[in-house]
DNA sequence: GCTTTTCTTAACGGAATCTTAATGCCGGAG
DNA sequence: CTCCGGCATTAAGATTCCGTTAAGAAAAGC
């Protein structure tokens, strides 16, 4: 195995170097940040093995970290919080971490959720190549500041019309279905109808189009789902 | 999604209801067995796609089932445990458990965990995805993005042609019937006639052929049925 | 608290698809 | 030769599915 890089965040200076010291003799590489806008510009940077994230940030909330990493990337994430009421964890789980861990926790036990962490990347594939930045054609998603433009103008993007988006660029050229996108982005739990969907789907192509006679980015699979075209 | 198949191994008559029935009430599709033995064979002969393991079972350790399991199958194991000691969780954990619950669990965070356990299997490769394309002669389909196309151009079909191509170019060579045709296409409850499937025997042949002067892809054979040929 | 944005739901016209029916073709049996 | 069963093909009605608009509800920002 080459390295395991590891990303500690966490703003608490005595757990970090509790953690940090601890990584060190187990001869990790890791790095440290400090909120939560620095984790998300360093695992864009420095593409981390691992994250570790504390929910409590000075600026942004971890579960946000979460969520805006999980747009773009499958990197593991061990969150390690002072909150442990079963809401946090589920949401925190929900949102896409791998593991949650509650402070004060043994620092054996972290180490050996690491190691199942590590255990399961063997499995996986291929190390995606994942970029944190999307292009096709006029669109350009940059999926770290959650931004998109088409043609080098920003576009106005609804959180929901942002999520489906990523959803299809993420799977540029493959059908996804109604209840695959659905599920996707209402979570597992909601029953939301196929009607919403066609609504935002009808406002992202609206936004989408900057001229006719071009063809359509997003194609219907009738009585299927959608699909992004890849130019 | 197919299904998700749960082995719920634990003796412990009152946890094994608890968990069964929140697994029932979100739909989940269980196995239940009451101590290891059974546990291997179960997880040999079912393939399940997650196991809730508990420690503590009348015969062999929990430990020593996850060994066990794992010297064939990496399948996810959830142990949920009375003890709650870090070295039995360190063991537990590198003897090849993915995650560790300890008695008394929240019913929803085991929930949650599960569900991280399914978004994970979504991005590991499954058997059928590896050979996710067909080719035969100028035919291709692309069954992970739900696609074909004819000499590069592709081919717009309905639902339902979809369907019947896919199901002839997975039997190559086979001849199916009638009857097994319908009651794959529409299930084993509807009656649909044999006219119907030969409206769309026309129109799908209508947009395989590309030239005359060829061996027809899709052959009839009087009084049986339908074959694709290899090319 | 008020304004603005975003989400959801309902309604409707139109398009794509499914199904059924009618017609003609072909080969074998009488 | 003629009849008949199985099949292909076409057309047309029925049904489902989709896109769009508008309006009220909810949430977010000020």
């Amino acid at each position: 195995m080459p390295e395991f890089k590891i990303l500690i965040v966490e703003d608490d200076r005595s757990i970090q170097n509790l953690i940090s010291t601890a990584l060190k003799i187990n001869q990790y590489s890791f790095l440290n940040v400090y909120n939560g806008k620095e984790a998300i510009s360093t695992c864009m940077s420095h593409k981390p093995d691992l994250l570790l994230l504390d929910l409590g940030l000075p600026d942004i909330d971890g579960i946000e970290v979460i969520r805006t990493v999980r747009t773009w990337s499958n990197v593991p994430i061990i969150v390690i919080s002072a909150r442990d009421e079963d809401s946090d964890k589920i949401e925190a789980l929900d949102s896409g971490a791998d593991d949650y861990l509650t402070k004060p926790f043994s620092v054996q036990e972290m180490l050996a959720r690491i190691r199942t962490v590590q255990r399961r990347q063997q499995y996986l594939p291929s190390p995606e190549q994942e970029k944190s930045v999307f292009e096709n054609g006029k669109l350009k998603i940059d999926y770290a500041s959650g931004t998109a433009e088409l043609d080098g103008a920003e576009l106005h993007l609804t959180p929901i019309e942002y999520k489906i988006l990523c959803l299809l660029s993420r799977n540029v050229g493959k059908v996804l279905t109604h209840s695959f996108i659905i599920s996707n982005i209402w979570g597992n739990a909601v029953d939301t109808d196929i009607v919403s969907l066609r609504v935002y789907m009808t406002s992202l192509r609206k936004k989408l189009k900057c001229s006719e006679e071009e063809e359509p980015l997003i194609r219907t699979r009738v009585g299927i789902g959608y699909q992004m075209i890849r130019l």
